[in-house]
DNA sequence: CTGTTAGCGCATTCAC
DNA sequence: GTGAATGCGCTAACAG
């Protein structure tokens, strides 16, 4: 037993020092059962004079709680997942639940073995934003169900998988950002952050494919993009959407391949941040002007997107609340406990921030 | 003791249904003593056969080690605390710890309750970026060492207290960015993102006083500005830096404020990302260009710096790096296990990253 | 109301 | 090598 702490007071000690029985000390410790206000008076002055602390972790393994959820995303760096982080460990912490947060980089092995471990501190309760797509490769989140452990999907649904969940109406949002540019006149629009396929596509049918074997919010961005085309009853042009790893620079590369074409495309809609950034460096190493020469849209807004020049028309995805929900939906379970039900899926939705980069599209030329 | 789980099988479980002692089981599903290799096939087989799974809170009752490490921040959700949590999480996830990450929205109550709560939880050690500012109000922050529970500052010290520490240079940083200011003609610069103060400030001893009170970084930011009037023996106009709460509105009305003076600034050093957009916002409404009109440097670089018209110069932090540093000196401590030494403070300097946003002072009007 | 006793799941000492 | 026995700090029946 390796036991280098200083000591650390035990219920034990409390009791014989204040001259009573363990399961008394324990009581007014533990602040159940019934005991007598001069015992307690006792036992608490006992307490503090050796400076004892409740050990929750020996209080966990004897009552099978540990107050504590898991809550694995991809990147806890990335502000939208700092938001999400940050709504869960408000309505956490206010009903006592603290947060074990594990990043997975979006590889799978990693989010498995997050919920392997999670499953094995015991939390009550884990919400996780998964890397997986298809519905194989989802063994790890039947785990925690088996073991007793709710588990609630955020931001991304697992196709095949009755899970609950709480994600955003990314296809909507989608849908309506990009019709808001073809009611602007647009109908050649480039789409930032494709699915990060190697070749080329030839298909409309390969590329709602490719989509739909990656992330789910990614897939149902594009799928909401086609919508508005077909709305609109717009062709889809397969060379004005991007295609191939998702950074910053495949981005600037992508726009920059884009605004050659003969038919490029008059506007942008970008799904993420970094797509957004990338784009806008494009857009002014070729020397294109916003929204005079060409209109954009981006997601996940920032407090920078207002002070942009014009300020950036975007899609605002309600972080905290999606957190808050999430952990309200998990806490509901952890109540719960074990009473079977069905999943329950929620679904918010984004809000449209108009601004200034998108004007009507410039006469043909 | 109420134990709705499942069932979760146990060692003795598992050594039961492979015929061997519990002991034997636990030493082979443990990973240490002896064991004959037959042995541990038979209770291998028999461990995945029940789906077992080690209990590590279990675990950690008895050996006193949780593999946990507590996270204590102002805000998850800001990019700055977002990078740090991830460069922890990188060196802690790689050594097996992982970590409980607690909110404080900068209220100094929230903060000792986060670390009762870390304590309670018998975590090995502690990472925290502290909202206390005087050696008063920092009781909370000695009691892990007392547990035995090693305590790292993050960002932010504490003048009074010998505890380790891991920082950025933030005085230099701003001294930097300032002397660049000055060094491009500029003699009146603003400062925003002022001591939080009510009233209003006649002298300069008290700006400082007031500085000392509050967040050890803000302090550092303000004494580097004051550094760089100093070596320029430019004097200090008070009218020319924020004072009050610190939001973006208040940054707006500040500079509102300073760009309607007799002497107004012709540049603004805006020491964080609210008070810069803030800023950018109000020399918009202002009419003012940057940089013809005013200069303009901030602090925490972002993706979105570099793409701003024009792209702006910034501080940035390394805060992956200080995040990483924080973990490994924490685990450095964990490892060494109570042997005395004294404590270690480090110190990671900012990075100036030059863009446009400086250009020489215009003509005095 | 109080104290005694028996767990919780795992680690670890010590005879065999 | 192996397994019986004891302990970690706490909860929780159960008598008194």
């Amino acid at each position: 037993m390796g036991k280098p702490r200083p000591s650390a007071p035990t219920i034990s000690e409390v009791a014989a020092a204040a001259g009573v029985g363990r399961a008394t000390a324990a009581r007014t410790l533990g602040g159940y059962g019934y005991v007598s206000a001069e015992m307690r008076d006792r036992v608490l002055a006992a307490a503090d004079e050796l400076g004892y602390r409740t050990n929750q972790l020996a209080r966990s393994v004897s009552t099978g709680v540990s107050h504590t959820i898991g809550v694995v995303v991809a990147d806890i760096s990335n502000p939208f997942f700092g938001g999400v982080a940050l709504g869960i460990s408000e309505v956490a912490s206010a009903r006592g639940f603290d947060a074990l947060v594990l990043s997975t980089a979006e590889h799978l092995d990693e989010e498995i073995s997050a919920v392997n471990v999670l499953v094995d501190k015991r939390v009550d309760g884990i919400i996780l934003s998964s890397a997986a797509c298809a519905a194989d490769s989802t063994a790890h989140l039947q785990l925690p169900n088996e073991q007793g452990i709710p588990l609630v999907l955020l931001d991304r649904l697992i196709p095949g998988l009755d899970l609950d969940a709480v994600v955003i109406d990314n296809r909507a949002a989608a849908r309506h950002a990009t019709s808001e540019l073809i009611r602007a006149g647009h109908t050649r629009i480039g789409f930032i952050w494709g699915p990060p396929v190697a070749g080329r596509i030839e298909y409309r049918r390969e590329l709602v494919e490719a989509a739909r074997r990656n992330l789910w919010s990614d897939g149902e961005r594009l799928a909401g993009y086609l919508d508005a085309l077909d709305d609109a009853a717009l062709p889809l042009d397969l060379d004005h959407v991007m295609l191939g790893e998702k950074t910053e620079a495949r981005a600037y590369e992508a726009v920059t391949r884009m605004v050659a074409l003969d038919a490029a495309p008059t506007a942008f809609f970008c799904t993420e941040t970094d797509a957004l950034t990338g784009t806008l460096h494009a857009l002014r190493d070729a020397g294109l002007s916003i929204p005079q020469q060409v209109s954009i849209i981006g997601f996940d807004d920032s407090s920078w997107a207002a002070v942009m020049n014009p300020p950036l028309t975007m899609v605002r995805q309600p972080m905290l609340e999606l957190g808050r929900q999430a952990a309200e939906l998990l806490l509901s379970r952890i109540d719960a406990a074990g009473e079977a039900s069905h999943a329950v899926q929620r679904e918010l939705s984004a809000e449209f921030v108009e601004r200034a980069s998108v004007a009507p599209a410039p006469d043909e030329r």
